[in-house]
RNA sequence: UGUCCAUUGGUGUAAUGGUAGCACAUCUGACUCUGGAUCAGCCAGUCUAGGUUCGAGUCCUGGAUGGACAACCA
């Protein structure tokens, strides 16, 4: 029984504020915009705010932040609840922003009447110019300092649609000198005559992401607020307008967001892939998406095994994209059936084995977990072997197939190869073999041994199957970095999928399929291909016309390449 | 030439003034009917200069480096 002792600083704070009493029980919140898919870096902050909730025995809700009516759609507050549901996680509420425009509006009207909140009849380019920049102070706005009573009649008539867009905006007085820039006067609120995917047409101000998020949080009760770095210096307004009104005092945490090596992260750069058709779309297997690594055959254990090793920090880091992968091998190697699978089939004939006899042979389901049981596998004298463990004349350190070597076909038998057949190309079409049948099931009772075993297909049962075997998107560590006159778009990996045709498949195989899980989510059938990574069904696959996916290879081949 | 945040092995992450530890990766060996898994081991770290202290990764001051902020985005 391994447990982490040491804390993280969030486990700390809250621990702290238990122990003094500051609250008796937390309260998060996971507050997606729903203007996209979620991708692995909301996994973290998803399991970092479920998760802390249910270590403390807290609770956690869902709200979405839908104050931009022009970016945001339904179609998007769909797929985050499911992805968050496959994930693991149940929220205590579902709530929206939105619902709360009523109450932050009067909130506002309370902000006017103590004179700490006013309406700009500037452009957008007057108030940006007046802002200042980092160095130099801002410039107060000529309608800073209109009365009381003239600010609540132009709010009204705001809110009753009077002004066009950017007639005029709601902005808090604070201090426009202020080094934080964040505390200059920000806006409040915005006109935008725009239909709103929950309230529709019932507004046309909304409040901005400053004057929405704390209040929202204030609202819930929400204990601990806890977002990315960038919202760090955001942290004084949040507090600002939860003192100005008095209301529940929410805090806000910041820890710093994931980055993993050959991957983007950013939703613009994610939309652009699939609107520009860099890839098949949001769940395309490649894609760093929730939906994506489930179809590309991740399971909700393996990404929240990640999320919990990869620890949490204020500090920015870089994760390397085989811990991913890593965590799905370990969950897999305890979990997925083994099978066998022949990618890139050459046939193998065992010229001393009786023609047309079929036997059974049994093969372990899962040798990591004796429970999964065994099951038969057909073997004749034809089989289907990878090409790529075969070679004429190999060095010594080929432990596969050559011409005089003796290896084991798994669970089967020992088999010398004897001879080949080419094509007029010099391709082999054809290798030859001896079997000894005293090695039956794949021993020799002369105790002798082979180097190498070898998975293998009976070319007569055989099923076949497309396999589409998937890598890292992108080539380069840091796709994001581009030469002068390049995008992260020139950092593709071209061989990031190689479809396979005509793969040999044993027929235990045959009713792969995409199955329905406890959570009535739609998932892919996982297994170990031996020798060859694990693989998954695809949405794609039809019983006439079976479609896999690679999730990933046995073990991370990329460092020594990469070494040359 | 502002404000804020950060800096510990290759990568992450602990050490809360008292032995710099763990994980992943790499490498080596053992074992193996998957060149997988498993097991064992090696290599490797406190950004820098001062200061406080019996004692500093930790506290203080300066510097360096990285990041965030000048959307009517979140």
């Amino acid at each position: 029984m391994e447990e982490n002792l040491s804390l993280n600083f969030l486990e700390e704070i809250i621990e702290q504020g238990l122990r003094e009493g500051t609250y008796n029980s937390i309260l998060t919140r996971f507050p997606p915009e729903p203007n996209g898919y979620l991708h692995i870096g909301h996994a973290k902050s998803i399991c970092l705010n479920f998760g802390l909730a249910k270590k403390y025995g807290g609770k956690t809700n869902l709200r979405f932040d839908d104050t931009n009516p022009v970016k945001e759609d339904t179609e998007y507050v769909d797929s985050i609840q499911q992805d968050i549901r496959w994930l693991g996680f149940d929220w205590a509420g579902v709530h929206y922003a939105s619902d709360y425009f009523e109450q932050l509006y009067e909130w506002a009207i309370v902000l006017i009447k103590k004179g700490l909140a006013y309406v700009d009849d500037q452009t957008q380019e007057e108030i940006r110019a007046g802002r200042g920049t980092v160095t130099e102070p801002g410039k107060n706005s000529p309608w800073r300092d209109r009365s009381v009573e003239e600010n609540l009649d132009l709010f009204e008539r705001m809110r009753k649609g009077e002004f066009a867009d950017g007639e005029k905006v709601l902005r808090a007085k604070i201090d426009m000198a202020h080094p934080n820039m964040q505390l200059r006067d920000p806006i409040m609120y915005r006109i935008l005559h725009a239909n709103h995917h929950r309230t529709g047409d019932k507004w046309c101000i909304y409040p901005m992401y400053d004057y929405a998020h704390g209040q929202s949080d204030s609202i819930e009760h929400i204990t601990h607020s806890i977002c990315t770095l960038e919202f760090d210096i955001h942290r004084p307004l949040y507090d600002w307008f939860i003192e100005q009104l008095g209301i529940f005092p929410s805090h806000q945490y910041e820890f710093a967001r994931l980055n993993i090596n050959y991957t983007v992260m950013s939703k613009r750069k994610l939309l652009q892939l699939v609107k520009e058709h860099y890839v098949s779309g949001w769940d395309d297997p490649r894609m760093p998406t929730i939906c994506g690594f489930r179809r590309r055959g991740y399971t909700p254990e393996s990404i929240r095994n990640f999320c919990e090793d990869i620890g949490v920090a204020k500090r920015d880091n870089i994760i390397d994209y085989v811990r991913l992968e890593n965590s799905l091998r370990d969950h897999l190697n305890k979990v997925a059936p083994r099978r066998m699978a022949v990618l890139n089939p050459v046939k193998l004939v065992i010229d001393n084995y009786p023609e047309g006899q079929t036997e059974m042979l049994t093969a372990v389901n899962n040798p990591e977990n004796e429970a999964d049981g065994t099951r038969q596998v057909p073997f004749s004298r034809e089989l289907y072997i990878e090409r790529e463990d075969f070679m004429e004349d190999a060095p010594k350190k080929f432990f596969r197939l050559s011409l005089g070597r003796e290896v084991r076909l798994r669970y089967a038998y020992f088999v010398t190869a004897q001879s080949v057949e080419k094509d007029a190309e010099g391709n082999i079409t054809c290798i030859h073999c001896t079997y000894d049948p005293a090695t039956r099931g794949g021993d020799a009772p002369d105790g002798r041994k082979v180097k190498g075993t070898l998975h293998w297909v009976s070319a007569q049962h055989a099923v076949d199957a497309e396999v589409r075997m998937f890598d890292r998107l992108f080539a380069t560590e840091a796709p994001d970095e581009a030469p002068e006159g390049k995008t992260f778009l020139d950092n593709l990996n071209p061989d990031s999928l190689k479809v396979l045709q005509g793969c040999k498949l044993e027929p235990a195989l045959a009713d792969a399929r995409m199955v329905v899980n406890e959570r009535g989510i739609e998932e892919p059938m996982r297994f170990q291909f031996e020798r060859m990574g694990y693989f998954c069904t695809d949405r794609d696959s039809t019983p006439e016309h079976l479609v896999f996916n690679r999730a990933c290879s046995l073990k991370d081949t990329w460092a020594k390449i990469s070494q040359g």
